[in-house]
DNA sequence: GTCCAAACGTGGTCT
DNA sequence: ACGTTTGGAC
């Protein structure tokens, strides 16, 4: 916006006296409590060049640690500017990508070798699910995702199976009897694969560390300086990591925002950042509060947001920028005139050169699943847009399926890959000959692709089935010696026109056309791949990397590597993405949608004080992301899960101050929202723009198209479950037992204290939380 | 035994 | 609306 002073930039003498104090800091333990917008990111980076320039510190003694590869790049590049040349030598990267680094030059401890594979998310929860299924568990009760889910809190607090087993000695219920059972099982058959997945890069290197202390100390003596960003995000496992790391020398720095940690449901622990000053007692503390990015009414809605947290460290953001535009607040009746809204908002934004660039405005949500209406609403007006994070790149099903092949080629153990490649294209390779495989490898203990190379012609197999196998074994065998033999580039172009995979994805709709598109997109993208970009440095001291293949670094960074990366900043598009996405981002101007009490907050978080508090800060993560204007906005009605809701506003957007806002609802021609009681916020007249008559007109019309189902559930009463103890007018206190069916056909099975058990219907039975 | 189509269940955020 | 599991045809 040309109408707004520069934040301050580049030397030092543009820093406030906490800034710079951070900056200029040498020795011993910091903890930087960093509010929203107060530059952090500056800091960071100008201590790092300080350190060099100044201090005379070699870049190789400096390792720092961030939570995306976007933030570890950009922290590089913007080191660079300062010094004029690339800080050689230092680590720079998410605590993963370190990780795996480690365990790369160490791997051999673990069983596995220096090319070992990640296994990604959905790699994981296939691999639990195997396991399972091996072991005959009833997957009913207790299914992969909750086992996994066990599993990586544990691995997340530093549990070994082993150690899981002695802490749940005595627990009878099934969820702890079934991870007892698995979680070793599982650990097993990834080495077996040579294989980590991702809470195994940050658990071993602590394992490791805490087992060897020569190599600990190998690590100690060179990273003499730690930097750490997003540290209210950090787990246990990566706060101990950094505990073992900085113990010789205890420079220690770490930048972080009580008030923006939300990722608690991934092990983030608050009590790293609560807990730092006990650890090192000599802890210098700095506070940066005044705010260099949002208008004073954008602060100020995210400071009446989060003072409602109990769990906080007190601090208010200050800025000494001028007044800006009072935030816009939008009610619509469906998702699609949200989403129709917001599209024509940003065509008029654009339009009239109030926003520049579509690059300078952000549609965030709270769900991956709401960016469908709003790419269908840019679509409809042309504005070009893109999604960062949503389903990544390397976790489409066509990447996965070549990069499958070449798994198989870096690492021959790799079975998930071995059982995705094996029969794509279809090579006559069913589900009961990768069963009879399956029972060759475990007997004879090998990986799939060696039991399916020694399978020959053995009988018990059909013929089609062996003729598949032979086929992809030799396959795989020619593309071995190619590997060695070529790039990346050309490997995967070779491979790719051999499978005639373009042609075999095209011929199959319109989506094939998208999912051509991308294997392409992988193509060209590997042919661009350069392995020395990617390790960035030298090695001394006996840490010298084992021989990798380009191959090899390639997959190792697909595997870790996410959309968001991949982002290319010049490219004039409007971002679309979650709000947990948008942390560390900026952007002039912010959408958020979906403001609706059981979407955001989530209704499963309602009744959970705890989780409501992470909401409200994934909230105000959302709304400090604005720079000049920001607008809020719900739908009373939305598609959700397939079924059509009813929602209100959000509670969130109630606690923002009237004064700072500016809000309309637009007139309901159809429906009336009286039962909402304070939900809506209708000040304000008639509502919609004036001037875009016509095109609010389109918008609406799509409104009422929208299908109302009767089947409307109330998106924010976190539903009954099964355990919940309840209480009923007539019969007393019991507990569920079980709740069947939809919307307003909802039955749950009650066990009364008093009558035994009964089948009521919800809605009439008016059942209450027992809550004494 | 393999493949396709229809039923089924399930649905939060990410490295 | 989605992917995964299941049933039935070849």
């Amino acid at each position: 916006m040309p109408d707004e002073p520069p934040p301050p930039r580049g030397t030092a003498h543009s820093l406030n006296p906490e800034q710079r104090f951070a900056v200029e800091h040498m020795r011993g333990p910091l903890l930087v409590l960093a509010g929203a917008g107060s530059g952090k990111t500056r800091v960071l980076t100008m201590r790092v060049a300080h350190l060099i320039k100044v201090h005379g510190v070699l870049p190789d003694r400096i390792l720092a640690a961030t939570f995306t590869n976007k933030a570890a790049g950009e922290m590089r590049e913007r080191i660079r500017t300062l010094l004029g040349h690339d800080p050689f030598g230092a680590w720079i990267g998410t605590f993963h990508s370190i990780g795996a680094r480690i365990l790369r030059r160490h791997a051999e401890q673990f069983g596995r070798s220096s090319r070992f594979t990640i296994l990604d998310a959905d790699d994981n929860l296939r691999e639990v699910k195997r396991v399972m299924k091996a072991r005959d568990v009833d997957t009913k009760l207790c299914g992969p995702s909750t086992v996994r889910r066990v599993m990586s809190d544990a691995k997340n607090r530093l549990i070994s199976p082993s150690g899981f087993r002695q802490a749940h000695r005595g627990r009878f219920d099934l969820v702890h009897r079934t991870v007892i059972d698995i979680y070793p099982a599982y650990q097993r058959s990834l080495q077996r694969q040579d294989a980590f997945d991702f809470d195994d890069l940050l658990m071993k290197p602590v394992e490791l560390f805490e087992r060897d202390p020569d190599t600990l100390g190998l690590y100690q003596r060179r990273f003499e300086f730690l930097l750490v960003d997003e540290y209210q995000d950090t787990n246990r496992a990566q706060f101990r990591f950094l505990e073992l790391v900085a113990a010789a020398h205890r420079n220690l720095m770490v930048v972080g925002d009580d008030d923006q940690s939300i990722y608690g449901w991934r092990g983030a622990d608050i009590r790293n950042i609560l807990d730092f000053e006990k650890t090192y007692p000599e802890t210098r503390v700095v506070r940066l509060e005044e705010n260099y990015r949002s208008t004073p009414t954008i602060l100020g809605a995210a400071n009446a947001a989060i003072r409602l947290n109990r769990d906080r460290k007190e601090k208010t953001l200050r800025t000494r920028r001028p007044d800006g535009w009072p935030i816009d607040i939008r009610e619509f009746r469906t998702e699609a005139g949200e989403a129709g809204w917001v599209a024509q908002r940003v065509a008029g934004l654009i339009g009239s050169r109030k926003v520049h660039h579509y690059r300078d405005i952000a549609v965030l949500y709270r769900t991956n699943a709401q960016s469908r209406v709003l790419e269908d609403a840019l679509r409809d007006l042309s504005i070009p847009y893109h999604i960062a994070g949503g389903l990544r790149f390397y976790e489409r099903r066509e990447i996965k399926d070549v990069l499958a092949y070449l798994r198989l080629l870096s690492n021959p153990r790799d079975d998930s890959a071995f059982r995705r490649a094996v029969n794509y294209p279809r090579r006559g390779v069913g589900a009961r000959t990768l069963e009879w495989l399956g029972r060759q490898a475990e007997e004879e203990n090998l990986g799939l692709l060696e039991a399916a190379v020694r399978a020959g012609p053995a009988g018990r197999i059909s013929a089609s089935a062996a003729r598949g196998l032979r086929r992809f074994t030799a396959l795989v065998a020619r593309y071995s010696e190619r590997a060695c033999e070529v790039g990346v580039g050309v490997l995967i172009r070779e491979l790719v026109g051999e499978l005639d995979l373009l042609a075999l994805l095209r011929s199959d709709g319109p989506e094939g056309m998208d999912r051509a598109n991308n294997v392409n997109e992988l193509v060209s993208g590997a042919t661009q791949f350069d392995a020395r970009d990617r390790d960035g440095g030298d090695e001394r001291e006996g840490l010298t990397a084992d021989h990798l293949t380009e191959l090899d670094l390639f997959l190792q960074q697909a595997a870790l590597f996410s959309e968001l990366d991949r982002h290319d900043p010049d490219a004039d598009l409007v971002t679309l993405m979650t709000v947990h996405n948008a942390k560390g981002l900026e952007f002039p101007c912010v959408f958020m949608t979906g403001l609706e009490d059981g979407l955001f907050p989530l209704s499963r978080s309602l009744d959970d004080r705890d989780s409501l508090e992470e909401e409200r800060r994934l909230f105000y993560v959302g709304i400090t992301r604005a720079e000049h204007r920001l607008s809020l906005s719900w739908a009373g009605s939305r598609m959700r899960a397939g079924r059509r809701m009813v929602g209100r506003c959000s509670r969130f957007v109630r606690a923002i101050p009237a004064r700072l806002t500016r809000g309309d609802s637009i007139p309901d021609p159809g429906r009336r929202h009286s039962g909402w009681g304070s939900g809506g916020r209708r000040r304000g007249s008639s509502g919609w723009p004036a001037r875009r008559g016509g095109r609010a007109g389109d918008t609406r019309q799509r409104d009422r198209a929208a299908p109302v189902g009767e089947e409307e559930m109330n998106q924010d009463l976190a539903p009954l479950t099964k355990g919940e103890r309840v209480l009923h007018r007539t019969f007393g206190s019991g507990t569920v037992l079980g709740v069947s069916g939809y919307g307003r056909d909802v039955r749950v099975m009650v066990d009364f204290d008093s009558v035994g058990q009964r089948k009521l219907v919800a809605r009439i039975a008016r059942l209450e939380r027992d809550v004494s």
